[in-house]
DNA sequence: CCATCTAGTCAGAGAACCTGACCACCGTCA
DNA sequence: TGACGGTGGTCAGGTTCTCTGACTAGATGG
């Protein structure tokens, strides 16, 4: 932000272009395949869903958002019979999140294009290269998320 | 997107950690010294006008939103004294978004966190993979920011 | 068994962003 | 020189995302 284009970016920047380019391949790719009523806020909600299902309140703070607007696309999320929501039994004020049939059908697909934007970008960096990058990645989210 | 937590992440979503922590300290950083009135959007938008001014559609493009947001987003830092709009003399249907005084003072506190914020993150990685980090995600700009 | 904390919802508002329609001006080509 | 398609920018209206604040129901600990 506020930096002068044409110049040496910062790395945030630099970041944001890789993350980007994911994200809109991944929703052109959802929407040829039939799953056109998926937006990105709501891809970031159902991409922090666990096997067993995930609480609402886990939900919203990995995502970064309020436990009113992860709800919110929750309700889109369920209304369009990608996700569900069960009692959690070991808690009864609580309900988890779970990944419904066509929730899996999206993650499947999302899987197979997410890896080909890869492979494409192995490609063009080199395998060598890539490793180092997944590294380096990786090891900047040890400080750069507060949800690990 | 549409990823099950807890495994291999792809590397769309491992960029997006560190441009969220970034974006996050300048915005934090930002209000802190008074300027509590930039938002994220309008900061995309400021940061790719160039020294001698950018024509709002150029500024559209870099962005990748449409031309009416980013004339919303230079009306609100147009207000707030931020950038000052003036005809372009090379082609009269055209005006140039100019940094103005108070502008040029937010650049100065950016990249001062800017450099902050990188020099730790150099500190946790070391320098030689910050440097390689840094030409990796220069070499994939090339082919994930249409814009460049 | 009462005080307090946590999970989640309801209500309302604002920011960001879009599509579609439109006007003014540019360059070009007959 | 004058019509014509292309470009810079605005206006109107609507959807989506996200927030703050206030609330209910169930859990937890002295």
């Amino acid at each position: 932000m506020a930096e002068t284009a044409g110049e040496r970016q910062n790395l945030g920047l630099l970041c944001f272009y890789p993350h980007r380019a994911m994200e809109a391949r991944l929703i052109a790719a959802l929407a040829t395949a039939g799953f056109d009523d998926i937006t990105p806020a709501q891809g970031r909600i159902a991409a922090r869903i666990g096997p067993a299902g995930t609480r609402l309140t886990a939900l919203a703070e990995q995502a970064l958002v309020t436990k009113q607007t992860a709800g919110h696309l929750v309700d889109q999320l369920e209304r369009a019979g990608y996700v569900r929501r069960v009692p959690d039994p070991t808690d009864a004020r609580a309900r988890l999140v779970q990944m419904a049939e066509r929730g899996h059908e999206v993650v499947a697909v999302a899987r197979r294009v997410e890896a080909e934007v890869e492979a494409e970008w192995a490609a063009h960096l080199g395998e060598e290269a890539t490793a180092q990058l997944r590294a380096a990645l990786e090891r900047l989210r040890e400080i750069t998320d507060p949800y690990r």
